[in-house]
RNA sequence: CGGGGUGUGGCUCAGUUUGGUAGAGCGCUGCGUUCGGGACGCAGAGGCCGUAGGUUCAAAUCCUAUCACCCCGACCA
């Protein structure tokens, strides 16, 4: 590889498009360009890297039993209808027609598409377990593309899938994927942690995500100071907090002219929030309900999603809390309320509570659960915070931000069910197929690399995937002396398999030194005077900034050397179970 | 989807308030000097000012519509 033959176009300047550092250097240092809103061309540069990424996910993939297939970008919507997810993805997918006027959706995912192809020619006991994966483009119309690769509308995404024959099989399938995940993430050199999940959209239970940690990540996770508990904050489990006892008071009328929040209600009681009980209106579907929960929590969407089982869930407006309540939101409460009411665990073990009077202008004090209002349902329905009780153990509960890098998933018969997945097993029965998916982002991991290793000058690639392991810089291309020495290092290392680059262009040193540092390649060796007049040549590398003069033979072997120690450290403590 | 902002040469931006010959820095081309950390000088090339209408003698600038891109929010009771 020579640069004055490749199309890398580094940038001084920093886009104005680029919020994050890592979305900043994908651009600056020439590895991708924006074709639209959440699209993105890759340069040869950053396609070098993918290519690296997905080798790895390929390897690890493979080592586990996985077998790569390539699955159709254009689905027909008649697959989806009979899952119900042409209904359930909404305005996500990507939705087209053909010349016939017949629906088609670019597949946002596959399991449709693969369950499909597997009923055909899976129908034994005898087939089973399989691992199918393939890794392509994928297709979501997101409402508010962010970050370059990090949320993409296309983006590269690897999915395998198992198909096991019963909760046994998928169960060993999981343990799998959980430690291939866990190596390709190693070798990525990315300090990640794997956290409980929740599964949303795509079903199921058991369900595991790989979080790569950065603070500009757009997921929230809570990990235990003391036991291995992780999960994330969507799915994290809240223990109620016990307040003291009391006897419950008279309910009382009291004036809060324009108090709406309980912070001002709170400041004019001098009471503490958590004696406050928050309500607040939802639709569920088509559904109306109330929501409780304590002054000082946060409803937790999510959980409240799963726990209705509805497809869509939005807070009403607040014309439509007026019209149910007689009065305006901010004094609006659960006493004499008509509508299905659901409250958080912790809402019951409050005495003597404060809630909105349904009145403009007058909360209620000493308000009591059963007795003053009725409760529907209880549930776990609030967000976990940091320094909460460890639902595990007696530690508490640290939190952190990160990248959602990969999640894998027990489907079970979701799927083979929908879609009439069957095989015989050893009896003669026919049973459905056990599924489980496994996904991880290519194009996302990518990004969530450079997000962890990076510094003022550039990118620091983990060697593992580095677009090239060394950059090789004559200082001057116009000395003969220079650029024979550099072309006959940079032949020598091709030829002991190193992957080099040569910067040849015509440029000054400290341009090439620049872009290099930018672009970040593990190793850099330059060619100077030195090499011309001692032989010697000096190696650098990118994350230490340590340099040492080599004698030019001996450039090679000390090279190799260093290609190996980085890969050395970089390399995963491997977990094989196909080996003995 | 709601709110805000921006579209002017490849990149970063000025010019718009107050209409009157389209600008700067970087990058690009040529020549010269320079040459181990984004050099300097000289000479150049490159722009239907996002798009479409309108107002005006005259529009980057004013008006209308539209498109694109970016940011914030979508927990407020």
């Amino acid at each position: 590889m020579k640069v004055s033959q490749m199309l890398l176009p580094t940038l001084r300047e920093v886009p104005a498009e680029a919020e994050i550092i890592s979305h900043q250097l994908l651009l600056r240092a020439g590895l991708i360009r924006k074709s639209a809103s959440g699209i993105y061309t890759y340069l040869p540069m950053g396609m070098r890297v993918l290519h690296k990424v997905m080798n790895i996910v390929r390897e690890e993939m493979d080592r586990f039993g996985g077998y790569e297939m390539l699955l159709p970008i254009v689905q027909p919507a008649e697959l989806w209808k009979e899952s119900n997810r042409w209904a359930v993805y909404g305005e996500e997918m990507f939705r087209l027609k053909d010349r016939h006027d017949r629906d088609f959706c670019l597949g946002p995912t596959h399991e449709e598409i693969i369950t499909e192809v597997l009923k055909g020619d899976v129908n034994s006991y005898k087939q089973l377990p399989l691992l199918l994966y393939q890794i392509q483009n994928k297709y979501r119309d997101e409402k508010r593309p962010r970050f370059g690769l990090m949320r993409g509308r296309e983006f590269i995404m690897k999915d395998l899938y198992s198909f096991d024959k019963d909760f046994e099989g998928l169960q060993e399938s999981y343990d799998r994927m959980y430690k291939a995940y866990s190596n390709v993430f190693k070798r990525c050199g990315l300090n990640f942690r794997i956290v409980e999940a929740d599964s949303g959209a795509i079903g199921g239970n058991t369900s595991h995500e790989f979080v790569v940690l950065a603070s500009s990540g757009e997921a929230g996770v809570v990990y235990c100071d003391d036991c291995d508990y992780a999960s994330n904050i969507e799915s994290a489990e809240a223990i109620p907090e016990t307040l003291a006892g009391e006897t419950a008071l008279k309910k009382e009328l009291i004036d809060t002219p324009n108090l709406r929040s309980v912070k001002e209600v709170a400041e004019l009681l001098k009471l503490n929030p958590k004696y406050f009980i928050k309500s607040l209106f939802y639709k569920a579907d088509d559904e109306e309900v109330l929501v409780l929960i304590r002054g000082d929590r946060e409803v937790n969407e999510i959980k409240l999603q799963n726990y209705l089982g509805c497809l869509e869930l939005e807070m009403l407006d607040s014309d439509k809390v007026a019209s149910i309540c007689q009065a305006d939101v901010g004094f609006v409460g659960p006493i004499g309320i008509d509508i299905k009411i659901i409250a958080d665990k912790e809402v019951p073990l409050i005495a003597n509570a404060v809630v909105g009077a349904n009145k403009n202008d007058y909360h209620y004090k000493n308000v009591n659960s059963e007795r003053d209002f009725k409760i529907d349902a209880v549930a776990d329905l609030r967000l976990v915070g940091e320094g909460e009780p460890c639902p595990k153990c007696t530690g508490r509960l640290e939190s952190a931000r990160g990248i959602e890098a990969g999640q894998i998933f027990q489907l079970g018969t979701k799927y083979s069910d929908a879609l009439n997945a069957k095989y015989t097993d050893e009896n003669g029965n026919e049973q459905l197929i056990v599924m489980g998916c496994y996904g991880i982002g290519v194009s996302r991991t990518l990004q969530a690399a450079i997000e962890q290793n990076h510094d003022a000058e550039g990118i620091i690639w983990p060697i593992t995937i580095a677009p090239a392991q060394v950059v090789i810089i004559p200082v001057s291309t116009k000395d003969l002396g220079q650029v024979t020495a550099a072309n006959d290092i940079y032949g020598f290392c091709k030829e002991a398999g190193i992957e080099v680059l040569l910067d040849d262009r015509d440029e000054r040193a400290g341009v090439k030194f620049k872009d290099a540092d930018l672009v970040g390649y593990p190793i850099r060796l330059t060619v100077g005077k030195k090499t011309v007049n001692e032989g010697t040549v000096d190696i650098r590398l990118r994350h230490s900034g340590e340099e040492q003069a080599v004698a030019k033979e001996e450039a090679v072997a000390a090279i190799e050397k260093l290609v190996d120690n980085l890969l050395q450290g970089q390399g995963p403590e491997f977990v094989d179970i196909n080996k003995p």
